[in-house]
DNA sequence: ATGAAAGCGCTAACAT
DNA sequence: ATGTTAGCGCTTTCAT
C-alpha cells in the first residue's frame, strides 16, 4: 500500500527520473540559462509527467520573497473597491504577485492584528484602503520599516507614502457649482470625519461657502457612520431643518442613490427640481440612474495601479523617502443638480 | 555600520539573548509543555524585545500546510460577494485562515493557470464562486485531489463538492407566484446559460408555466452577458415583442434594479402597475429602492460559511466523498410585483 | 525540562 | 553544461 496523501513530486524526484543532479532541475524550473536543450527537454518531460509544481514555502525560505501583498479593506460590495482593485491587479499581474485580502469585517477595530500577522512574513507589503483605526497600527508600519501605502488617505505626517486625490479641492469645486447654480443652503452628508479624507472635503465645502460669503452652518453638515450608513435618517434631518437645503453634497455615489430614493419618494421631493443632489466617485451606476447623476469622478482605478506600483517600489527599497500621489478628479455634470428652485421652500412631507 | 535591511530575528537570536538552546525557543512559541515557567518568561520577554515574529515560510516548508486557502470571484463590486466572503471569513477565522483574492477580472478565460498557481502550494483549498469556465480546470482539481469546493454551482458529476440552492424550485415558486398574480407572459433575463444555476433557473420558469399549461415561448428568454450586463438592451427587447410580457424574473436584484429603471424612464412603464419585477438574491438594497424589491432570498452569508466548512473539512480528509449542500431559498415579497393589468396591454415607447 | 541533530524543498554559490 | 554543497528558519524526534 502506499501512503494516503500521495506527496507531491519533489526536485529530487525529477533528477531521478531524468538522470540529473537536482540543481539541473532547478535550472531548468527558473529558466536559466546554460542547460543542454536536450537535458532540458528531458527534465521538462519527467515534470510534466510527475505534475511538479515548485513548493513555494521552500522557494521563499530562501529567497525571503514571497510574492504575496496586503489588501486591508472595509468590505467588498461596492464598485469603488472593484475599481480600485482591478487597478490593483493589474500591476500585480506584471509581475506575478497574488493578493492576500484582509476586510475590517473581520476582526472590527482590531485592525492592528492583521498587520502584526502580516508581518508574519506571509506578505511582503500592504495597502491600505482608506484605512480607520489606523493610529493603532501605522506606528508599527512605519518603525518596523514594512512596505506599505495608504490609499485614499494620508496623514499629516507623511511618514507613509500616499495615493489619494485632491478632496479639499474636488469638493471646492462640487461646492461652488452648486453654489453657481443659486443655491444657498448646501446640506453635506459627510463620511466620518476620523477620515482625514473627509474632513478636508468638509474645508472644501467651507471654501466655497467662504468664498461666496454664505456663512458656515453646522446643522448642514451630516457625519455618516462608514460601516452601516443612514442616507435616509441624514435626509431626514436636513429636511427637518428650519430653512433645509435645496441641494445636497454626498461623500459616495451609493449614499447620493439612497439620498435620491428618499427624497423622491420619503419626502416627495423630486430631484433635481425641488433638491439637487451631489454624489462622488462616479462609479458606472452613475449615469444608469435616473436623473443620471451629477458627480465627481474619481480616478479609482488609476488609484489602484499607482499604488500597487508605489508598493512594489518600497518593496525594493524600501528606506526611499516616502511618496505623495495625487490624482486630479473632475467634476462630472449630468441630471441630478439644477438651478435652485425660486420663490418659496419645497414643502417638506 | 548594519546592514541596511535590518534582518528578522530568528528563532536562534531570541535563543541566544534568552541563555537556551533554539529548540526551547520552538517550544514556546508554540506553546508546548514541559518547559520550566522561568524559561518560557525569560524568552517571551527576548521574543518581546526583539519583535519576533515566526517565519511563516519555514513553519509551513516542515508542516506542509499555509493556513491561505484561495477564493476564486468573477467581481468585487456586489453585494452578493461581499455576503458570501463575509461567511467564508467568519468561518476562517475561527480556524486562523487567510484568502488568497483571485478574481477572474486578471485572466479572464484562464482560470485555469491560478488554478495551477494555487497548486504551487501556497493555498491549501480552492473556494470557487460560480465558476464560469470551470471544464477549464476542474477536471485537473479533481485528479490532483486539490481540496475544493463549488460555490452556487454544481456540475452533473457531482465529483467535486458543492453548496448552493434549489434553484430550480425558486425559480419555480417565483414564476408560480407571478402567475397566480395572473400575469400569462414572463420575461426572463437570465445569467449566462453556461452556468449550471442557470439552466437550471430556467427548469423552474419552464416547471411554473407547464404546470398552468402555458406554452413556452423562448423569445421571452434573454440570456444576459455575465461580465457586462446589459438589463436595458434586455428590457427593449422584450418590450419590442408583438405580445410583451407583463412580468420580468431577473437573475439578481442589481439586474431587476436596471431593469425597473429601465422601464420606467425608458419606456415610461410603471413597476409594478404596467411591469412586474421579480429580483434574486435579496441584497440589503433590495428593501431601500422603490418600490421595494419581490425577489427570492439566497443565504449568501449562510453558504460561505457552509462552503468554508466544508473546505476545511476536505483539507484535512481529501479523501472523503465530495457532499453536496443545499440551503434552501424564500420568495420575500415586496412591492415590485402586482397583479397582471387587466385590458389592453401597457403601451410600449 | 532541555539540548542536539536531522531535514522539509529549494536556490545559489562554488566546483568541475 | 552539470554536479556538489551549504544553508534559509523552523519543527520534531531522540537523547539526556
Amino acid at each position: 500500500m502506499t501512503i494516503a496523501r500521495r506527496a507531491r513530486p519533489t526536485i529530487i524526484d525529477i533528477a531521478q527520473v531524468a538522470g540529473v543532479s537536482y540543481s539541473t532541475v532547478s535550472r531548468v524550473a527558473n529558466n536559466y540559462p546554460h542547460v543542454d536543450p536536450a537535458t532540458r527537454q528531458r527534465v521538462l518531460t519527467a515534470m510534466q509527467r510527475l505534475g511538479y509544481v515548485a513548493n513555494q514555502h521552500a522557494r521563499s525560505l530562501l529567497t525571503g520573497r514571497s510574492r504575496l501583498i496586503g489588501l486591508l479593506v472595509h468590505g467588498l460590495g461596492n464598485m469603488y473597491i472593484e475599481e480600485v482593485f482591478r487597478g490593483v491587479e493589474e500591476e500585480l499581474a506584471r509581475v506575478e504577485y497574488d493578493t492576500l485580502l484582509y476586510t475590517t469585517h473581520r476582526h472590527r477595530g482590531r485592525e492592528a492584528e492583521y498587520v502584526s500577522a502580516i508581518t508574519r512574513g506571509f506578505a511582503e507589503g500592504l495597502l491600505l484602503v482608506a484605512p480607520l483605526g489606523r493610529e493603532r497600527y501605522l506606528g508599527k508600519l512605519q518603525a518596523a520599516n514594512i512596505p506599505h501605502v495608504l490609499v485614499d488617505e494620508a496623514i499629516p505626517t507623511r511618514k507613509s507614502p500616499s495615493v489619494g486625490i485632491p478632496n479639499r479641492r474636488s469638493v471646492y469645486r462640487a461646492t461652488r457649482y452648486l453654489l453657481e447654480l443659486n443655491h444657498r443652503r448646501l446640506g453635506f452628508i459627510s463620511d466620518t470625519m476620523q477620515l482625514n479624507t473627509a474632513t478636508e472635503r468638509l474645508k472644501g465645502y467651507q471654501d466655497a461657502l467662504a468664498e461666496f460669503g454664505l456663512p458656515y452652518d453646522p446643522a448642514l453638515v451630516i457625519e455618516d457612520d462608514y460601516h452601516r450608513p443612514q442616507p435616509e435618517t441624514a435626509t431626514g434631518r436636513l429636511l427637518a431643518l428650519a430653512n433645509p437645503p435645496t441641494a445636497i453634497l454626498t461623500g459616495s455615489d451609493p449614499i447620493a442613490f439612497r439620498v435620491m430614493e428618499s427624497l423622491l419618494h420619503e419626502h416627495g421631493l423630486s430631484v433635481p427640481e425641488d433638491v439637487s443632489v451631489m454624489g462622488f466617485d462616479d462609479i458606472p451606476q452613475a449615469s444608469l440612474v435616473y436623473p443620471r447623476l451629477t458627480t465627481v469622478r474619481h480616478p479609482m482605478y488609476e488609484m489602484g495601479r499607482v499604488a500597487a506600483r508605489m508598493l512594489l517600489e518600497r518593496i525594493e527599497d524600501p528606506h526611499a523617502p516616502p511618496q505623495h500621489v495625487e490624482l486630479e478628479t473632475e467634476l462630472v455634470i449630468r441630471d441630478s443638480c439644477a438651478p435652485a428652485p425660486t420663490g418659496e421652500r419645497p414643502p417638506a412631507t
